[in-house]
DNA sequence: AGCCAGGCTACCG
DNA sequence: CGGTAGCATGGC
């Protein structure tokens, strides 16, 4: 089902939830981001369409990108996903069978790839484990490779569970607006919003989604206004709360 | 030329 | 515990 607008059912309590209001002045801005985008549709990318993951494949792949982006642009991961495509080998047991040597040339342009390679062995061991099953974020944890955002990248868009991803961009914002300060950390500023958020929107599906647009929002909003110094500079948000 | 990107591990004090 | 070097390519 593709919408048209997605406008979650949100609870009155609202108009005092300053995090629900940022979502909102962005949502405004920049739309819905269809963010994860997905090598083999086109369009890749797939805005008001929440139907993706379709299939196992599917979620494999949002996992491989999920290591594949740690510290770079997506650009380069769409790349190094079109170079795996080319050598047929975008599940596990393809990547499992190909020679390492051209399994990490394939990913060169995503940077890292001597490092990415071994954690990307690590998580299929994990994930073949799985059979298919949802894994805990504590599970994800645990594999070398995995910390807290692509722990939460997997799960939120790849296994659509209810885990609000932070980074960088989140953190400098939040500091710009003074929701928080320097000793805030990952999981700290990952419970603020969660908090925020699942109290004013009871629909698992809505606050999903809401997940998933904010980071995705946050994110291109970061690119614009927070990638240098001096953060914030331009940003609108701060006058309109 | 230099900084940043949709981070994480290992090792240090 | 917190702080930091190392990892590596690509784009501006």
């Amino acid at each position: 089902m593709i919408l048209q607008q997605f406008m979650p059912k949100v609870q009155l309590s609202m108009q005092q939830n300053k995090i629900y209001k940022i979502y909102q002045l962005l949502y405004d801005k920049y739309g819905p981001q269809g963010w994860w985008p997905y090598i083999n549709h086109t369009p890749s990318y797939h805005p008001l369409d929440y139907s993706f993951p379709k299939n196992q494949d599917e979620i494999f792949e949002v996992c491989l990108g999920s290591i594949l982006t740690q510290n770079t642009t997506f650009s380069s991961v769409v790349k190094s996903l079109n170079n795996l495509k080319e050598l047929n080998c975008l599940s596990s047991q393809k990547i499992k069978n190909i020679d390492k040597e051209t399994f990490k040339t394939a990913i060169k342009p995503v940077g890292y790839f001597n490092q990415k390679t071994r954690y990307i062995l690590e998580f299929i061991k994990f994930y073949d484990s799985l059979n298919g099953s949802v894994p805990t974020r504590d599970e994800l944890l645990n594999v070398t490779g995995i910390g807290e955002e692509t722990a939460d990248s997997i799960l939120l868009y790849a296994y659509n569970q209810p885990q609000f991803k932070v980074d960088a961009y989140t953190k400098r914002l939040f500091l710009h607006l003074g929701f928080i300060d320097e000793k805030y950390k990952y999981k700290d500023i990952k419970n603020l919003v969660e908090s925020k958020l699942k109290t004013i929107i009871k629909n698992q599906k809505d606050l999903i989604i809401v997940y998933q647009e904010f980071h995705a929002l946050i994110v291109q909003h970061g690119k614009n206004f927070y990638s240098k110094k001096t953060y914030g500079a331009g940003c609108f948000l701060k006058d309109q709360l």
